[in-house]
DNA sequence: GATTGTGCTGGTAGCGCTTCCAGGTGTGTG
DNA sequence: CACACACCTGGAAGCGCTACCAGCACAATC
């Protein structure tokens, strides 16, 4: 057996000595219950906090563990218990390029920090709309503890596991048994067109997204029905989310219908392509059509884009959050998409 | 015991049909070799690729694996072989908020994205410097498989546990025992001040980062070490990566030093803030004074700032890979810097 | 004094996997 | 024909931990 070593190297906060194991391997629960001179059960309780333990073991195996530097094995720990090891951020989509996303990246950052505490990992996937079995394969390893999908489409929340319900929450679009947040693209895509509207556009055309992405979908719809209510045509051109598509639908809105005013982008990106391409065409930004994006992302107020808020960040600390603690959640949580109003429009 | 349903579902690429665990939990390796008619040691073996295998038994234990959609359990695997199930990503630094950051979203995704196949989970926590006793404590986790710190001090390299020795790469600063990955600052830098001598600029300031983080550090060095060549006196100011502190060292270089042309900042966030100060002041950019960058973000381009570029998922996908190659590897990789000439300078 | 609790304990059986080892076969050599 | 030497196999031991359970002491009740 190898030697465990330790040694005090200084104080913590509190003025608790903090121990460094020198040599060997770190202490396992045995070491700290041969030390307290109690079994592992009794150690194994202590440390865990459950079940009985009299005062003076409870005091001796704080002592031995502190003394050790003991610190549990997740790994085992999560074994015996059937709990897994790390979070799965599945991120949809028709090419891994997705993940290179400062959205997939902060949902991402905002999971692995809301799991460490738990001594959980997290893992970043891309799962390719055409071959469902890929989620299945993933999710059956008894490691993954739980699971974020984002920018999912419902044919994919259906193969999520019956192990994993209760522990898989959707980014985006949700299902009956996979509950979802989202940010509000109704509300704030509305409210931008109705700041078109109130701004005396009256030929608002829009670029969306993807068709087979629901929360593109509901920008879209939201825009659709305000046109409708208003009585005005709708414009609408196909996009991606990208820059590049951006500017191609920019030209085609203008090429369809000269006359446009108003373009509508579903994302900043999409509305930063329209305007250099606008910009291209000697059309100018707002006084000849007005532009507004969407997530409000640090370029956006570098560029004066006039936008509707996209706290990511919290949303995805949210989702994480909702599968680490299992509570008792809602079908769908919306966070509110706030209008910034700034120059394009 | 638990039923193990399983029913097809489709077809996976390759025409292999693909199974989905209808009820029940998981399989285990146990149901695949009962299933197979072998035992648990042969279908390890089997499925490990490890020892041998009769090409019989071998092809029966794939079978059954594929019948049961069997994935190996991850943290099981680690557990008996010790290899721990998460690599921990530590951010060194005086407040938490150095975790709110595109620079550690990125690391932390790329880590993640190349985790991914190997099974293994990513975790971020922050490093206090004030705390050196928690790096201890998180890396006694035996979960802990591997670690990627960043914005380190050499005081907490040599915290490093040996367990973790080979296991661990520094983003910034290395040290004997931990390999480092870095962006070539000294290099990215130079190429800046030398561009801007080249421009006519004589009078060059810095706006710096905090004293104790090294990367910046090199930066500095490169600066003084040009100027000094050329016979020019050197004008620091101290900054800490953020446009709010760009800002305010703006005003103080123009106040020590009025007649400065060109201003060098540690970051583009800092140029950013050091640029927004000078129009503030009514001083002319680039043509009273030029400002440079570092980092080439997205809002650089829009901004036409001229900076050096720094890929950070490169540089954190390298650090990643190496942790988990283990590979001999040299004591320090210098990814090289471009400048990125645009209008600022 | 027999009975019921209450508080606490250690032994033991796993979680799902790998790995070592003793013990098989079957084929080639002396 | 004995022997070595592949190749292959299953049993069993464990990785570090939790959880169940029988059992202990001691006090309180009838």
């Amino acid at each position: 057996m190898m030697r465990v070593g330790a040694r005090t190297i200084g104080r913590m906060s509190g003025n608790r000595e903090y121990i460094m194991i020198t040599a060997g391997r770190p202490a396992t629960l045995d070491d700290v219950a041969r030390a307290a001179g109690v079994s592992r059960s009794t150690a194994s309780r202590v440390i865990a906090g459950t079940g009985f333990a009299s005062p003076v073991a409870r005091e001796r195996v704080r002592t031995a563990a502190d003394r050790l530097g003991y610190v549990p094995n997740t790994a085992a720990r999560a074994l015996v218990r059937g709990g897994g090891v790390r979070l799965l951020v599945a991120v949809a989509g028709t090419s891994p390029a997705v993940l290179d996303d400062s959205y997939v990246d902060q949902v991402v950052s905002a999971a692995a920090r809301v799991c460490a505490p738990h001594g959980l990992g997290v893992t970043v996937q891309w799962l390719p709309l055409d071959a469902p079995g890929l989620l299945t394969r993933l999710t059956a390893d008894r490691a993954v503890a739980g699971l974020v999908l984002v920018n999912t489409t419902s044919a994919l929340l259906d193969l999520v596991p019956l192990r994993l319900r209760g522990r898989a929450v959707s980014i985006g679009i949700g299902s009956a048994t996979v509950p979802s947040v989202d940010i509000d693209n109704a509300g704030g895509t509305g409210s931008l067109v109705r700041h078109l509207y109130a701004g005396g556009r009256r030929r608002i055309a829009m670029v969306t997204g993807p068709r087979w992405l629901a929360c593109a979908d509901r920008s879209v719809q939201a825009y659709r029905r305000l046109l409708g209510d208003a009585g005005l045509p709708t414009r609408e051109v196909v996009g991606d989310f990208s820059a590049a598509r951006g500017r191609a639908a920019a030209r085609e809105v203008l090429r369809r219908w000269p006359d446009t005013d108003a373009i509508v982008g579903i994302s900043d990106a999409t509305a930063l392509g329209v305007i250099s391409q606008l910009r291209a065409d000697s059309v100018r930004v707002p006084d000849d059509v007005a532009v507004t994006g969407f997530d409000d992302i640090p370029l956006a107020s570098a560029t004066a884009l006039t936008t509707a808020s996209h706290p990511v960040r919290r949303i995805a600390t949210a989702a994480a959050t909702m599968v680490l603690e299992q509570r008792p959640k809602p079908d769908r949580t919306l966070f509110p998409s706030a209008p910034v109003l700034r120059e394009s429009a």
